[in-house]
DNA sequence: CTTCGTATGTCAATCGGTTGACATGTGCAA
DNA sequence: TTGCACATGTCAACCGATTGACATACGAAG
């Protein structure tokens, strides 16, 4: 592997001029930057990254830590965050950490051992005290926490007022929101306020599902879904706060003989590309997830060159009309680069 | 951040021990381990992986290219390799490259400056010349070259002819394989082979139509599938190479008012998890990835051992019965732990 | 008593860059 | 003529480990 050296030798000038032309620091004059230049790009000379970071202190990467990747929205984040670091020439280094502590520890030593500049997270549970602690650059993803972190989340209540007005204006009368774990950090939070509030608004009857974070694990809420339908035939309208939970409501409501959106409506959260793959698509509240993550990077990168940053606004949500609670577009299907 | 000479000061020993003890090279008493690990431990030390990696000369460091992140089936498979990766103390470093050149030129770059020990790529097309000539320990994930390049593949010949059989066995006549592209060094190749030739033996009728790279990209087959399913109305069954495609065929059968499995029948390939969400649920070939991704990363870590590695066996896939294709497991739904 | 295996230390180079201190030299403007 | 901005070089320390060469003990086996 050619190095700094090699190059220096061959471009006829000093490593430090090499350093200089790499780094833009200093008086370095064209000519002599494209003599460097020259002398890379004949060498196939690629700075040893480790090294750099070494001597920097820090190394272009950006932890990434999220439940789990084999997850529609998390994989889709994770490719936006990737995307996004790249645009600033970093890396990421992705750990999936179920909330147990253990794991957490483990992550935070990895991202500690490997020099992270800065970490993005999002975690469900309140474990997350121990990576706040660790106090180094960071942003939270779709967790506000009471602590003055800096988080890019959407507008979650909102979201939940949407959904509920979505489900108003197509005539339900009673109606439910199944959410994963509630937590008024977590985004299922701020979804069932606005959602409720929303409810009691319109003058419609409104329940609370919770399903179990082993449910959220295992990605699938059957047992609980089976029974909130079966003991709660009334139902004419649904709102999940997320999409998976969402899709399988409309699985179910069909195994039961529910005609969507006849009988019953549906609403998820999140709009990942399998809301356009079900029969009928699913009504969905969007996350401006591309937003969300390319904020994200940006608010970490400010961190890291040491610029304050402030709390921030959630940013807007949209609800995306479909046939799972419209009967007129049961076959007129969207898109997925319609949004975002 | 505490270094290697301050837990030698602490446990009162030289750096070189400590050293020793930390790769479990030379002579060392237990008692002296002892106290340098309660040193580390007091300390909290962790030694610095970017130092450590700049001597030792590679990273501990996996790189893993796909061609996506946001899919099913990749982020699956990077679940599991990071899991497998970890298991052997290794990071991963992430990219994903739309099959363009410079996107994989620039990876290779990325892998290189980083010094990753090895890579596990997944390529769509025959761009993987240039990783190939990189020359460094590699594994391939379903792409079996010509050239002895090390792979882990399924038996996507057996699932071709598992699909056949299937498709036969509840009294399909006149069958369709639809695969994205066509390449006998991609998955598709050898499905196709399988499926043709067992349905001739099986005296089935079975055409072949193609999806383009750019529908595969995007992730949405409609346009072709609706014109497939509009202009061979005669179809009884379907054979997908990925389960995507055979989500959308189904979702574009309900549309186009064909009863699934009365009317059409539908295989998919893979098993992922969203094959679980459908009404009903997709038949499908089961791709061991567990096992794959456990065995692309050992080939991997003997590579980088310097032992040589042999060409490998294709690994087993298994035909998953579901609602697809068998009327009376409409309403039967399997778990996604109960394969794999 | 020698010799070897075990246990540890010292020293210094190395991995491949970064960076600060300082010297030198040129050319232009005041 | 002086002074300063620009341009580059030399030197050496440093980032935090790894590693080889070599020295020095101690205890047990031969």
């Amino acid at each position: 592997m050619t190095t700094i050296k090699d190059v220096a030798k061959k471009a006829d000038v000093a490593v430090t001029t090499v350093s200089r032309v790499l780094n833009n620091r200093g008086y370095i004059s064209d000519e002599t930057r494209q003599r460097v230049y020259a002398a890379m790009e004949a060498l196939h000379y690629e700075p040893n990254e480790l090294a750099r970071s070494l001597s920097r202190k820090h190394s272009r990467t950006i932890g990434v830590l999220v439940p789990t990747i084999m997850h529609p929205f998390y994989s889709k984040l994770i490719e936006y965050v990737e995307i996004y670091a790249r645009q600033h020439e970093y890396n990421i280094l992705l750990y999936s950490a179920k909330a147990e502590k253990d794991d957490i520890q483990r992550c935070l030593v990895g991202f500690k051992a490997n020099r992270v500049s800065g970490i993005i997270w999002c975690l469900r549970t309140q474990s997350a005290a121990q990576i706040i602690k660790s106090s180094m650059p960071m942003v939270a993803f779709e967790r506000s926490l009471d602590l003055n972190i800096t988080a890019v989340c959407c507008d979650n209540l909102s979201g939940g007022f949407l959904a509920a007005k979505e489900l108003n204006d197509v005539g339900c009368k009673n109606v439910a929101i199944i959410s994963g774990t509630m937590d008024k950090n977590l985004p299922a939070g701020g979804r069932t306020e606005g959602f409720i509030g929303a409810c009691s608004q319109y003058g419609m009857k409104a329940q609370r599902f919770i399903m179990t974070e082993e449910e959220f694990i295992a990605r699938e809420y059957w047992p609980s879904l089976t029974r909130i339908l079966m003991e709660h035939p009334d139902l004419d309208g649904i709102f999940a706060t997320s999409d998976l939970i969402a899709m399988q409501v409309l699985q179910l409501a069909k195994k039961q003989g529910l005609k969507v959106p006849d009988d019953l409506k549906i609403v998820g959260f999140d709009d990942v590309e399998l809301t356009l793959f079900t029969i009928p698509q699913l009504t969905t509240i969007h996350q401006p997830l591309h937003e969300m993550c390319s904020r994200a990077v940006s608010l970490l990168m400010a961190q890291i060159a040491g610029q304050p940053v402030g709390i921030q606004e959630p940013l807007p949500v949209r609800l995306i009309k479909r046939g799972s609670t419209r009967k007129e577009l049961e076959f007129e299907f969207t898109h997925a680069n319609d949004n975002d």
